[in-house]
DNA sequence: CAATTATTAAACACAGTGTATATTATTCTA
DNA sequence: TAGAATAATATACACTGTGTTTAATAATTG
């Protein structure tokens, strides 16, 4: 489609992309400056500001790919019944983590990449409010909480786990991951401590120890 | 106690994190530089160097103070019975943050104190960790997972749900936020989406609409 | 009051940033 | 494949902010 990008341009941005990646892996955001990205590059320094503004320019255009590809699989995998949506969205959000763990070790490790940690949150909630409305005009709930809130519940939870998981360096694969959080999420902890939860009278049946 | 420590320093510490607080949440963290710190505090720029290494020792020497205070005020709240305690801690937490909600807005917009973010968020797991092992021990309950992930779950979704809360200017109030709270993290988001929860054969009553 | 300790301004070397320029190298395209 | 267009480069420059040192001054302590 747009090959018209000069050769020259896609090399360096290339290159600059994973020396930022590197070096910030290696010594944190905030030790790593723009000479070094373009010495790790094997570029000139004046090259990098002929692309992009600063050190957050560069890594923000960076990340943005890996959540543009995030996104567009998620639309891909968009079906009509949302019971499938939730369950493949959770799945893929596992996988993709998995898939690009280094970058989103960046993403969660703060520094530098804050908006874009927000960006993929705020994006989840609002994928999940969707799924929300519709499931519940589909079953004629009359919502007890503005959907807004289990909404984020539900991204912050997710996005929690999945930083967790990276952290410990993924000992769990990401499909039990993934079914370990639709566990806890749709299900609630409540089941973990033998109680009924409070506020509503729910009853939950208790594995018993034999 | 320790009143050994001469005014001067007293009074200049205090004057700096006065400072850096109004002004991080004036133009954000980096930003900020050490000498409009001081000039802030009305000080001389060396005096800074006098008692911090730099801009981040100040700020985490702050948060600090904060975090301290809701760990003395968690463990001052236990009692015997883990049902009140993880009731109690919950409220605790939303009541803190609305107290401090300043510094909990630094924390949480990313930049410099990420590492105070983190030991916060390790705090809350290893304290539901406690709770979750208690409870389970007293209900004879086998556990299904290791404690550790139902303790990481709950601290990231009770610290996404105190940030939403905050971004948002706190348009609930805090012990409306906790009830709300409970209720998704111990019974789950099931219930907003009129399903049973996948995975495991867990029978819910859901509210009909009428 | 005298001794101690804190604050201060000033000067310094330094690291990193972002821009501008003239030259060289690569690529596009006709 | 030659010529036009564009990109990369080295170098130099001004600038901002950092962190340290020094010697003089001020406040606190006992």
């Amino acid at each position: 489609m747009e090959d018209k990008v000069d050769r020259r341009v896609q090399r360096t941005r290339q290159l600059l992309s994973e020396a930022i990646q590197a070096l910030i892996l290696e010594q944190g955001y905030d030790a790593t400056t723009v000479l070094e990205i373009t010495e790790r590059a094997n570029l000139g320094r004046a090259t990098f500001y002929l692309h992009y503004k600063d050190k957050e320019d560069l890594l923000l255009s960076t990340l943005e790919g890996v959540f543009d590809d995030l996104v567009r699989r998620l639309e891909a995998s968009s079906s009509k019944n949302w019971r499938l949506i939730s369950q493949g969205a959770i799945d893929l959000a596992f996988e993709h983590a998995a898939e690009h763990a280094d970058l989103y070790r960046i993403i969660f490790s703060g520094h530098g990449a804050w908006s874009i940690s927000k960006r993929i949150r705020d994006y989840i909630a609002s994928y999940a409010h969707k799924v929300i409305e519709k499931a519940q005009a589909e079953a004629g709930i009359v919502p007890r909480l503005p959907a807004e809130v289990p909404a984020n519940y539900i991204a912050a939870s997710l996005l929690g786990m999945i930083a967790w998981w990276l952290e410990r360096d993924m000992p769990i694969p990401a499909e039990e991951m993934a079914e370990t959080f639709r566990l806890l999420n749709f299900q609630g902890t409540a089941q973990f401590l033998g109680i009924e939860a409070p506020g509503e009278q729910l009853l939950l049946q208790e594995d018993q120890a034999n």
